[in-house]
DNA sequence: CTGTATGCAAAACTTTTGCAATCAA
DNA sequence: TTGATTGCAAAAGTTTTGCATACAG
């Protein structure tokens, strides 16, 4: 973490939160963080969670009309989304290994990063064991 | 096009924009209208787009905290964005082509859809002959 | 002390929606 | 004629920001 951050018990409270959630939205950060302390603000969330991801402590999920996730994980991934249970799961990158060294190859472009979301259904909802 | 559409100078405009534009905001096309049709609305755009949308005539691409791209191509493929001059690329999907099979096969998952973003240097950038 | 971070409230931005009027078929 | 579509304006939802106050180092 940067010199320059301040460990302030908010910042301290979004990061638990963040490791006890499962790819938290703003909104989903706030009420955890309200169970035990009330007074906190939605600016003062999305203001940390700028400043974290700004220094690569955490990542914003990316992909939809829906608000933005936050997710505790910053090594490169890709995520999945059960559209049944709605659950995010991580998808480790090993997956698709070469998936940026082949579109350079067929592209000529140079890949600096990407965004990868699939959708479907999870192992755990097809067997019709989870609900929403 | 469904039965039902109805088909109103608006989206007859709608339409021409976006084979004209490239993967433009809605108000890029607005702005692009505007110039031969002042009195048209963003209601009016965002209306017809989501219509267009739900008959599959036009697609909505995903990814990002900008607002929204709409894309002529419906087929599946796949987006790459310059970073330099910000443009917006379609790839075809033949150039990942098991990637959703990969998937499957590695994670249980059943796969439905994805929606992949890369961002890179463009060869044209890479040239440094192409300003934004 | 000092400058960073907070809470609050207002604003910014994108997208959707209610409604009366208009238009395509 | 009739129901789909429009323009307008207001609203909804997410995220950012200005400002005075509080707090960590």
């Amino acid at each position: 973490m940067a010199a320059s951050l301040r460990n302030s018990i908010q910042k301290q409270m979004i990061l638990r939160a963040l490791g006890r959630l499962d790819h938290p939205t703003a909104q989903d950060i706030l009420e955890e963080i309200r169970k035990e302390y009330a007074g906190i603000s939605m600016g003062t969330v999305y203001r940390n969670l700028n400043v974290l991801i700004g220094n690569r402590v955490i990542a914003r999920l990316c992909c939809g009309g829906s608000p933005d996730r936050f997710d505790w994980e910053i090594n490169p991934h890709m995520h999945m989304r059960c559209n049944a249970c709605k659950r995010y799961y991580n998808l480790a990158e090993s997956v698709l290994p070469d998936m940026d060294a082949r579109v350079e190859r067929e592209t000529g472009f140079t890949v600096q990063r990407h965004c990868v979301l699939f959708e479907g259904i999870c192992p755990s909802c097809k067997l019709g064991s989870r609900e929403k």
